[in-house]
DNA sequence: ACAATATTTAGACAATTGTATAAATATCTC
DNA sequence: GAGATATTTATACAATTGTCTAAATATTGT
């Protein structure tokens, strides 16, 4: 399981953001205005979620819309149910 | 769901603590030795983990034991099933 | 080609974090 | 109670991270 992975959703910023995405696919300015950082910081941040491929790009004109990458989530899942989630111990 | 959860995820030694303990419960001492780093480096790292609530200690005389506590994983993948695990989106 | 809009990248800085050593606390044995 | 073992807490420091502003890149429309 990929330390970036982990790293990536550390953060509450970038949890927000990868719930924005389970709504409806968005640009990076629609993201953007939901925070009250700079629109650079969410940049940085939607940075950090596409190395760690939780989420793809797609260029539309001058925008560039984000969307979840569900594969990694259900990795995530596996990872937990199969490490942790049997019984408990002696 | 709590963010001291998250970040105490975020950092592998933690990961492989947890994973230890998923096999047996251990001591301080049976953990820390697995690893490369000072005994209290370790310690430390078990108390983030204890905060997180994703462990839970016993005294044992003068050992402490730790335990995985399964509760707390079980609202991980319940987080992930939740809000991440449905239909790719539109 | 230029100006406007959308987004990322670069550089700087403060806050957080992981690690180390040393000191403190707790338990056991003699 | 003194000494040994187990563990945590305190303090310091280097590395990483989140944020900012400014500059750079990409696209569109005139």
């Amino acid at each position: 399981m990929d330390d970036s992975l982990f790293r990536a959703l550390a953060d509450p910023t970038r949890r927000r953001i990868l719930e924005l995405l389970t709504e409806k696919d968005r640009t990076a300015g629609e993201i953007a205005e939901q925070f009250p950082i700079a629109f650079a910081s969410v940049s940085h941040h939607l940075g950090v979620l596409k190395a760690a491929n939780l989420v793809a790009t797609e260029r539309e004109g001058q925008f560039i819309r984000y969307r979840l990458n569900t594969t990694v989530f259900q990795e995530v899942v596996r990872y937990f149910m199969t490490r942790f989630g049997g019984e408990p111990n002696a």
